[in-house]
DNA sequence: ATGATTAACTCAATCATGTTGAGTTATCAA
DNA sequence: TTGATAACTCAACATGATTGAGTTAATCAT
């Protein structure tokens, strides 16, 4: 009965009455979420007038909600004639989502609120990534967060959980990134097993993208793609308001690409990306370990730094050529584990193509813009991915 | 009631208990479509335990759309001790989709039956494609096809139409290819309105792709992509068994990507693509009109031909490269405007990257397959839009 | 052969949920 | 003050899935 389902067992294919409470309350959920984002608030009618229901199956859906404390009542609103209605807002701490992003060497935690607020971040350090290590972590961080005051096990959605790729048919499997011992382990159903809660798997960039919906520069967009810098540069896609994964989950590896450059065709990723930049800044014997040495060298001018924004802002350039083309998306983000000066700096007077079917006049958002940045970004994600599982009725709207 | 719907009102966002049938009416059918092109079929109480619903729901679901013409049943099953399964099949003529695809000159039309296969294709020349023209044509085919024996208003389920894009917010707007007169036509009610059918509508390569799905080789893979020759060259983008559109329908304009090749970076139409193959044999003074001209000189094992075949192998490759770390399909279909033989040939010895995300060792298909083809690839894929949707559920299914 | 076992299927009662139509209440406007 | 309007509630109803108790037809073990 539960509409932001907390129970464990896989939805199946068929419908019954109770997939459809499930599917209608996510839709009033996602109504009031939105009209909360621009600042505003709805009543019941406008809801049922929204999903084409009758005002008396959202009421009883809003009663039900509000006697779970996901909504509350926050006043009336007069809208000229009839009796004032009574307006519904989410209640920022009647659920909390979970996000782990799991890397070599730790293990990074993140806890959100209804309304996509972060209420706490952990790094737990690991010797090396093994499923027991995470396991140990993951239930540790679990107790640890538990134990927070207003928090209960069942105020608790679920866990997203970010994994370097590449991914196998089942789990992760033989290849370059891979962490040890997860070549045969089905890992949602070992992390729900673990957690004794829904889990869902997502690789970071695309755990990146629906951070930026859920509580970022994206909200309220259907279409669009965001470039994460993480070990790599990986291309989170958000179509139809669902990620992207492709056959195996191994979509969005961007970095792989070769493009056409000034100095010859090179992957995307030996011009932008973390460790390209690092790579030029050695060959200056500059030194940049940490965001905060990048983050220092750009306010100071490095000229070292600035040449390299120059080569990767024409990579860049053609990154999104290649996005706008494949999927005609809203907006392209930026986002992921360097400065936020420096992801400004590259937005920044971009030579774009002005002949891309992207350049239409009637656009109201920029082509490109910044998304949040900093190394929390994937367990951030991870969360996100939760919320928006929980704001997305199942049966997909024609549009 | 009807779960294979025919009226042409816009679904709303809400469930209901309608809803909930139709979504497991189509559930029953896509399973009883995924066995037949197995060569197998399926009783109720397989299809029971496939969907999670109880045998009962099924057996009366199985009631209604016997009842309706859809399905039959076809024999009994042992499957060991207890009683014989009742196996059921789709009845072929039992409904019918109608595809039109609309160009500058012609308007093309397929009509398919319920197991996917052309039941009759016409052609009628149009001075100019403007809406008028357009709609006269489409009214009139629909008039011719009624005509036939066995066929009624009643038993086509609605109409796919596809059109060169570039779309814009409603409809087609201000750019190249387009056609005249459209800018400001919602397409979708113009055409439930004229037709006085449910009406899809999609981009030819996207529609191609459907095709495929529908009665072509990747039938039953719900993450796939076709390269599509039309006028250009087209990526039709399935996702989770979905077309891709982007934000405004103008996603897979895959030919206007440059790519790096030997002779410097080019847009990959510029190689890949009809014209580019005219323009190459008519600066080796052959003219190539038709397709059977090129399939000839083909067969002629012409010069010419066959070096822009190596040119054009280069430039595929690049443009896999592309699609398989972009978007991680289980495989890459050929398709469209072009001779088979071609298209085999192309496909044929192509000199992957094996450090591919894709040259995984489990992969059971190639990873580039050719396609149907032919100049009514995209009017065939119109009506695959309205099967596709016949056959799948509403209410996504998690995997 | 015979009975036990198994699985498909049917029937009827029940339950969850959305819809409908007839009120009730609160506000605005004349 | 009165009428119009819109939000909301209540109760009866409709749809459709579920459940549990049969029934039927096959295989298996003796």
């Amino acid at each position: 009965m539960t509409s932001v389902s907390r129970n464990t067992k896989r939805q199946s294919a068929g419908a019954n009455s109770e997939r459809t409470r499930q599917h209608n309350s996510k839709f009033v959920l996602s109504t009031l979420r939105h009209a909360q984002t621009q600042g505003d608030t709805a009543g019941r009618a406008e809801i049922a007038r929204l999903s084409g229901l009758s005002i008396q199956a959202v009421s009883n859906i809003i009663a039900d909600l509000e006697q779970r404390g996901l909504i509350r009542a926050c006043g009336k609103r007069n809208q000229g004639r009839g009796q004032p209605a009574v307006q519904y807002e989410i209640c920022a701490n009647g659920a909390y989502a979970l996000g782990f992003e799991v890397r070599p060497d730790a293990l990074f935690c993140t806890l959100l609120n209804l309304h996509g607020e972060t209420m706490c971040q952990k790094r737990s350090a690991l010797m090396r990534a093994t499923p027991d290590a995470v396991a140990q972590a993951m239930r540790e961080t679990k107790t640890t967060i538990l134990a927070e005051p207003g928090l209960a096990h069942e105020k608790i959605l679920g866990a997203g959980i970010v994994m370097p790729g590449p991914f196998g048919t089942t789990g992760i499997s033989g290849h370059d990134s891979e962490l040890p011992g997860w070549q045969d382990i089905e890992i949602t159903s070992w992390a729900e097993d673990l957690l004794n809660l829904p889990a869902l798997i997502e690789n970071d960039a695309n755990a990146a993208a629906m951070a930026e919906r859920i509580s970022g520069v994206t909200q309220g967009l259907q279409h669009y793609a965001c470039l994460y810098f993480g070990a790599g540069l990986g291309l989170g896609v958000i179509s139809n308001g669902q990620a992207l994964h492709g056959a195996r989950g191994n979509a969005g590896e961007i970095g792989h690409i070769r493009i056409a450059l000034p100095s010859g065709a090179q992957p995307l990723e030996a011009v932008l990306s973390r460790l390209a930049l690092q790579d030029h800044l050695k060959s200056n014997s500059i030194t940049a370990d940490t965001s905060e040495d990048i983050a220092a060298l750009f306010h100071a001018d490095c000229p070292a730094l600035l040449e390299w924004l120059n080569l990767a802002r024409i990579a860049l350039c053609e990154a999104i050529n290649l996005i706008e083309n494949l999927l005609d998306p809203s907006t392209i983000a930026l986002c992921g584990a360097m400065p936020s000066a420096l992801l400004d700096a590259l937005v920044k007077d971009l030579p774009l193509n002005p002949h891309s079917v992207a350049a239409r006049p009637e656009r109201m958002l920029p082509r490109v813009i910044r998304g949040s940045s900093g190394p929390m970004t994937a367990a951030l994600g991870a969360a996100a991915l939760v919320l928006n599982d929980a704001f997305t009725p199942q049966i997909t709207t024609s549009t």
